[in-house]
DNA sequence: ACCGTATTCAGCGCG
DNA sequence: TGAATACGGT
C-alpha cells in the first residue's frame, strides 16, 4: 500500500494526521479542503478505524457523494462506504427513523419540504383567517424557522414580551398563533419539516441519556465540512455528538461564509477556540487553484471585512492575465460582452464551452445571458430554477406515495383529494376540515367514515371511492416493489390519462417528466444503492419498496439529478450555486451598487461583509481568467434604471484591472473618455433620456425579447401566415385594439383559435417569397 | 368547476 | 417585465 500521505503538502499532512482531539482547519480557497478531508478519513482508515465508527457531515448530497468516491478510489476498497457520510439532514433523519418513536413520531414520518411547509403555514393562515398580506407565507417561513433554529418553542415565542414586541411593532402580532398551530399541525400530520429533522434530533440527544450515549459511541470520530455554514442547531448537536472523546475537525472558511441570512452562524467557526481551548487549529493558505492575479486580486477584497479570522492566501501558480473589465450600456450589452468574449477566449485558447462560467448575483438576470449565448450559438446550462422535484406534476404524484404510506400526511390528502378532478371540491374539503376539527380525528379518518348525515349520497360515494382506492394502494405497499405499485397507481388514480389529455407543449412536458419520475423509481426498484452500515432496529428488505424510496427523496436537491445531456455547455448560476466549484474561465456580472452587492445588504455592516464575502468566493472559482462587467443601466421590474459601478469594483487594486474598449459585435464605439475613474465615480449621470436606448437596444434585442419601443415588432392582419414558438403556424383571423395593446386571433391548425398580444405573442410572419 | 383577466410582487437557497 | 396567484363571471 502506498502511503498516501505524501500526496499532500506540509500543512495538509498535519491536518490529516491529527486525528485525535479537536481540530478546526481553516482552509483558504482552493487550498485542498476537500483533499484534506478525504485523505483524514482515508488516513483513520488506515490506522484501523473501523468506518462504522466515522460520521463524515457535509453540505450537500452532492458533496458527500463525490468524497465518498474519492476515499474508496484512494484505499482501492469499498470498506470506506460504511462511513456515514451525508449532510445533516440525511443522516439525521435516517437516525430517527429508528428513534423517533421516543419522541412520538412513526418511524414512517414524512419529510416536509420547504414547499410543502409554505403550503401549510398558507392552509393556516388562511384557517385563521389572518390578512395573507399581513402575514406573508415567505416570512411566517423564516420567522418560524429561526426560532426552531435558536430553539424557541411556540410557548416560549407566545410568552417572550421581547418577540412579541417585535412582531407587534412588525404589525404580526399572531405569529405565535401562526407557529403553535403550524407545529400542531405537522406532529399530527406525523410531519417534519428541514428544521425539525435537526430539531428533532437534538431533542433526542437532549432527553434521552441511552440515545446519547449510542451515537457518542457509534460516532467516534467526527468531521464537518463547511463548518462555516452550521446553524446553532448542527452546532449545538454536533457538540454533543462529540462531547465524550472530542475527536472532532471541523473544516471551513470564514471567508466564504455566505449563508448568514438562513441562519448560518459564522460565530460556530470564529468561537470554535473558545469551546475547545485545547484545540489544534490549521490554515491552509496555499492555493492551487488560481493565477497569483486572481488570488491577489480576492485577498484584496476580503481585507476590507472587519470580522475575520487572519489568513494570507498565496499560489506558485502562473502570474496570469489581468482582469478585464466589462462596461456596458445596458443590461442587453452586458449580455452581448460577455457572451462576444466567451466567443473570443474559446476560439483563441480553444477551450469547451464547458470552460466558462457566468456568474450572477440574482437568478433574474440570466435572461440577456441566454438570449445573447443564444445569438452566437453557444450551448449554454442554467442552473437553479425549479428542481425536477419540486415540479408540480412530480410532486402530485408523490403525494399519493406519500398519503398510502403516512395516511396522517394531511397536506399530500389536500393535494391529491381532487387531483386528477374527481368533484370533491371546495365546500366538501372545507367540511370534512370542519367534522375533524369537532370530533378530533384525522383529515383521512374523517374522510374515511364521515359519520351520517353530513354529506349527500353523491358526494358521499365520491369520497368513499377515494378513499378505497387510497386503502387498496396502501394494502399493496408490501407486496409490490416500488416501480410495480408506482405504475399502478399512476394508472389506477387517472394521473396519466390526464397527463395525456393535455397536448399542449407544457402538458406533454409534464407527461414527460412524470415518465422520468417512473423511470426513476425503476432504477432504483432494480438496483437498490447499497446504503451504509445498517443502523440497529433498521430493517432490510429485499425488493425496494415505494416506501423506501420515499423516505428521502425530500431530501433531494437539483444537484443530485444527474443531467444527462450535459456535456459541452456554458453554465450560468448564481454565485450562491457557484460555491465549491471552479472554471477556468469565469464571468462576474452586474457588478453594481444595489445588485451586488445587493440593496437589502446595504445598511448593515454584516450584511454588507457577507455580500462581500460572495464576491471572493465568486472570485476564487476562477482558475485562469477573470472577468467583470456591469452595466450603467439595467432593466429591472421592468423598467430602465440608472446604476453605479460597484464600490467592490474599487476595492480591486487598479493595476490589476484592464478595460478592454474594443466592443464585441457590431456597435457603436465608446468615447476615449469612458475611462475607469470615470466610471468608478459617476459624475451626474450623462443622459437617461429612454429614447437614447431604444436604438442601442432595438438592434440588440433577439426576436425573443420584448422590444422597449412601441412600435409592433410584426405587422399583421386577417388572413396572413404566422408562426408562433410555441403553437407552430397559423392564420389571422383578425386584429383588433391599438398599439401595444393590439390583440390578434389566429388559429391554429391542431390547437384551435387563441387570442394573442402581439406585443407579447412573439409572432413571426411567414413569407412565401416565390 | 373552470376559464380568462386583474393584480401583485420582485434576494441569495443547503436540506 | 413576467410569473404566480386571486378574483369574478359563466
Amino acid at each position: 500500500m502506498k502511503d498516501i500521505l505524501n500526496d499532500l503538502n506540509e500543512e495538509q499532512r498535519v491536518a490529516v494526521t491529527a486525528t485525535e482531539g479537536p481540530v478546526m482547519v481553516i482552509a483558504g480557497a482552493g487550498s485542498g479542503k476537500t483533499r484534506v478531508l478525504t485523505y483524514r478519513i482515508a488516513h483513520l482508515i488506515n490506522k484501523g478505524i473501523d468506518p462504522f465508527h466515522v460520521l463524515a457531515l457535509t453540505f450537500t448530497n452532492k458533496a458527500a457523494r463525490e468524497m465518498k468516491d474519492r476515499i474508496i478510489k484512494l484505499l482501492g476498497s469499498s470498506e470506506s462506504a460504511n462511513v456515514w457520510m451525508g449532510t445533516f439532514h440525511s443522516v439525521f433523519a435516517r437516525v430517527l427513523r429508528v428513534e423517533g418513536q421516543k419522541l412520538g413520531y412513526p418511524s414512517n414520518f414524512t419529510i416536509y419540504d420547504t414547499d410543502d411547509t409554505k403550503r401549510v403555514i398558507k392552509a393556516i393562515i388562511k384557517d385563521l383567517q389572518l390578512d395573507d398580506k399581513a402575514y406573508q407565507v415567505s416570512y411566517v417561513y423564516h420567522r418560524i424557522s429561526s426560532a426552531k433554529t435558536s430553539l424557541i418553542t411556540p410557548e416560549d415565542y407566545i410568552q417572550s414580551p421581547e418577540i412579541q414586541e417585535q412582531d407587534k411593532s412588525a404589525n404580526k402580532p399572531l405569529l405565535g398563533m401562526i407557529y403553535q398551530a403550524y407545529r400542531k399541525r405537522c406532529f399530527q400530520s406525523a410531519a417534519m419539516d428541514f428544521d425539525d429533522l435537526l430539531l428533532n434530533t437534538y431533542k433526542l440527544l437532549r432527553d434521552f441519556p441511552e440515545a446519547l450515549y449510542k451515537y457518542q459511541h457509534k460516532f467516534e470520530y467526527i468531521l464537518v465540512d463547511e463548518y462555516q455554514d452550521t446553524n446553532y442547531l448542527q452546532y449545538l448537536i454536533v457538540k454533543m455528538l462529540a462531547a465524550n472523546n472530542e475527536n472532532l475537525c471541523v473544516v471551513g472558511d470564514d471567508a466564504q461564509s455566505i449563508y448568514a441570512f438562513r441562519g448560518a452562524n459564522i460565530q460556530n467557526i470564529l468561537s470554535f477556540r473558545k469551546d475547545y481551548p485545547e484545540a489544534q487549529v490549521y490554515k491552509l493558505e496555499q492555493n492551487y487553484r488560481s493565477t497569483k492575479l486572481i488570488v491577489e486580486a480576492a485577498n484584496q477584497v476580503i481585507k476590507n471585512n472587519k470580522n475575520r479570522i487572519f489568513k494570507e492566501v498565496w499560489t506558485h501558480n502562473d502570474q496570469g492575465h489581468k482582469i478585464q473589465v466589462f462596461r456596458a450600456i445596458t443590461d442587453g450589452e452586458e449580455g452581448m460582452l460577455v457572451a462576444g468574449s466567451i466567443f473570443e477566449q474559446r476560439m483563441n485558447t480553444h477551450s469547451p464551452n464547458e470552460a466558462f462560467a457566468i456568474l450572477y448575483r440574482t437568478n433574474a438576470q440570466s435572461r440577456s445571458f441566454e438570449e445573447s449565448l443564444r445569438k452566437l450559438n453557444i450551448p449554454y446550462r442554467i442552473f437553479g430554477g425549479i428542481s425536477f422535484y419540486q415540479r408540480k406534476e412530480i410532486k402530485d404524484v408523490l403525494a399519493y406515495f406519500r398519503l398510502i404510506i403516512n395516511n396522517k400526511d394531511e397536506d399530500a390528502l389536500l393535494r391529491i383529494i381532487n387531483y386528477p378532478a374527481r368533484g370533491i371540491g371546495k365546500t366538501t374539503i372545507e367540511k370534512l376540515q370542519v367534522i375533524a376539527e369537532e370530533t378530533g380525528r384525522s383529515l383521512w379518518d374523517t374522510l374515511e367514515s364521515p359519520g351520517r348525515g353530513h354529506f349527500n349520497e353523491g358526494t358521499f360515494q365520491k369520497l368513499s371511492a377515494f378513499a378505497t382506492m387510497i386503502r387498496s394502494f396502501s394494502a399493496m405497499l408490501g407486496k409490490k416493489d416500488a416501480f410495480e405499485l408506482a405504475r399502478h397507481i399512476m394508472h389506477a388514480a387517472g394521473i396519466k390519462r390526464e397527463l395525456e389529455e393535455d397536448k399542449t407543449p407544457e402538458g406533454v412536458n409534464r407527461s414527460e417528466n412524470v415518465e422520468e419520475l417512473l423511470n426513476a423509481i425503476k432504477e432504483f426498484a432494480t438496483a437498490p444503492t447499497p446504503g451504509p452500515s445498517p443502523l440497529e432496529g433498521e430493517e432490510l428488505e429485499l425488493r425496494a419498496s415505494l416506501a423506501d424510496f420515499m423516505k428521502d427523496i425530500a431530501l433531494l436537491t437539483d444537484a443530485d439529478v444527474e443531467d444527462k445531456t450535459n456535456t459541452d455547455k456554458v453554465s450560468l448560476m448564481t454565485v450562491h450555486q457557484a460555491k465549491g466549484l471552479e472554471f477556468p474561465f469565469v464571468y462576474i456580472v452586474g457588478l453594481e451598487e444595489n445588485l451586488f452587492p445587493s440593496i437589502q445588504s446595504l445598511n448593515d455592516r454584516s450584511d454588507l461583509e457577507e455580500e462581500r464575502r460572495l464576491f471572493y468566493v465568486a472570485i476564487t472559482r476562477a482558475q485562469q481568467r477573470l472577468f467583470l462587467s456591469f452595466a450603467e443601466n439595467r432593466y429591472r421590474w421592468g423598467n430602465l434604471t440608472f446604476c453605479e459601478p460597484s464600490r467592490f469594483l474599487e476595492e480591486i487594486p487598479q493595476e490589476l484591472l484592464e478595460f478592454p474598449r474594443k466592443a464585441s459585435p457590431p456597435r457603436p464605439t465608446f468615447h476615449p473618455k469612458d475611462n475607469f475613474s470615470d466610471i468608478i465615480t459617476p459624475k451626474a449621470p450623462k443622459i437617461n433620456i429612454p429614447g437614447h436606448y431604444k436604438k442601442v437596444i432595438g438592434t440588440q434585442s433577439p426576436a425573443g425579447s420584448v422590444p422597449a419601443s412601441q412600435e409592433p415588432m410584426v405587422e399583421v392582419f386577417p388572413g396572413q401566415e404566422v408562426e408562433h414558438p410555441q403553437f407552430g403556424k397559423g392564420k389571422v383571423l383578425a386584429v383588433d385594439g391599438q398599439g401595444a395593446n393590439k390583440k390578434v386571433t389566429v388559429f391554429f391548425a391542431g390547437i384551435g383559435q387563441k387570442q394573442l398580444l402581439l406585443k407579447f405573442a412573439r409572432l413571426k410572419v411567414v413569407t412565401h417569397d416565390t
